[in-house]
DNA sequence: ATGCCTGCGGTTCGCAGA
């Protein structure tokens, strides 16, 4: 079974991207974020044409997330356990949304997460990125009691090391790179989950964002920020882990690429 | 030190992203 994550920033204007990659990579579940739109407004149509079943948490303008998957999708949570705001009256953000998908061997859980990318830091916006990575390791901790196939796939805003940066040095005031962000990514997966890259490759120089400014694409100058993290039941069926860094190099690319996992199941 | 580039909303510039 083959799992992807791509943030897609804004699935309007990808559409074109999304079914190449649907055709071409043949992933048997994708999760999307950054879709930038309404539930009413994500192309379902062109989506079932090309043969998947579709779960969306969308919002207007901002986030929004989505899981494409040729099996039926069940058991839907939209948004994560406890208060979405970003402050005590602040509106919901569509960042979580999680499915199950029955295959012959069994049940996966997967989600599809887009987590705060907290910057400035001084401001509002880096403890909200806080307390929301503490509510997804604790939604994580139960998740990993149930002992299924788990797949936490997403934009978590994290750069976990200073490998994953082809220049570190830039990123150490930053919100995806500081000291309290690596910790809460560590203690999340410190809970018992795989990152899946990692245990296919000790490489530095595997990135999966690359900003549209300052020729960052052309340069290399990219992160790894984009992570699919897997239980212990779905780490011992990993095959392989693929950045798909082509997608890049197309024209009107999304500043991501996906990356898949290939599990037996 | 700052903008670089892109998408969105809503009108053409401000905000957000990372």
């Amino acid at each position: 079974m083959r799992i992807a994550t791509w943030n897609i920033n804004s699935v309007k204007q990808r559409l074109g991207h999304l079914t190449a990659f649907l055709s071409e990579q043949a992933p048997d579940v994708l999760c999307l974020q950054e879709i930038k739109c309404v539930d009413e407004a994500f192309p379902v149509a062109e989506v079932e044409a090309a043969g998947y079943n579709v779960a969306v948490h969308g919002q207007k303008t901002f986030n929004g997330v989505a899981i494409l998957s040729r099996l039926p999708l069940e058991d839907v949570r939209r948004g994560l356990p406890g208060r979405d705001g970003l402050d005590e009256d602040g509106p919901d953000q569509a960042r979580y949304l999680e499915a199950t998908i029955s295959t012959a061997t069994g049940v996966v859980r997967v989600a599809s997460i887009y987590l705060p990318n907290g910057n400035p830091p001084d401001t509002a916006k880096y403890p909200y990125k806080l307390r929301w990575m503490d509510r997804l390791s604790a939604h994580a901790r139960e998740l990993l009691a149930l002992e299924e196939p788990l797949v936490l796939a997403g934009d978590y805003n994290v750069i976990p090391e200073p490998r994953d940066a082809a220049r570190p040095e830039a990123w150490v005031h930053d919100a995806l790179f500081l000291p309290q962000t690596r910790s809460a990514f560590r203690s999340l997966v410190d809970l018992g989950l795989t990152d899946a890259l990692r245990a296919c490759s000790d490489e530095s120089g595997l990135y999966t964002f690359w900003d549209y400014q300052a020729g960052a694409w052309q340069k290399n100058n990219g992160i790894r920020i984009d992570h699919l993290l897997l239980s212990p039941q779905a780490a011992d069926r990993l095959e392989t882990t693929v950045i798909h860094k082509a997608m890049r190099a197309l024209e009107k690319p999304s500043d991501h690429v996906p990356v898949s996992v290939d599990l037996k199941l």
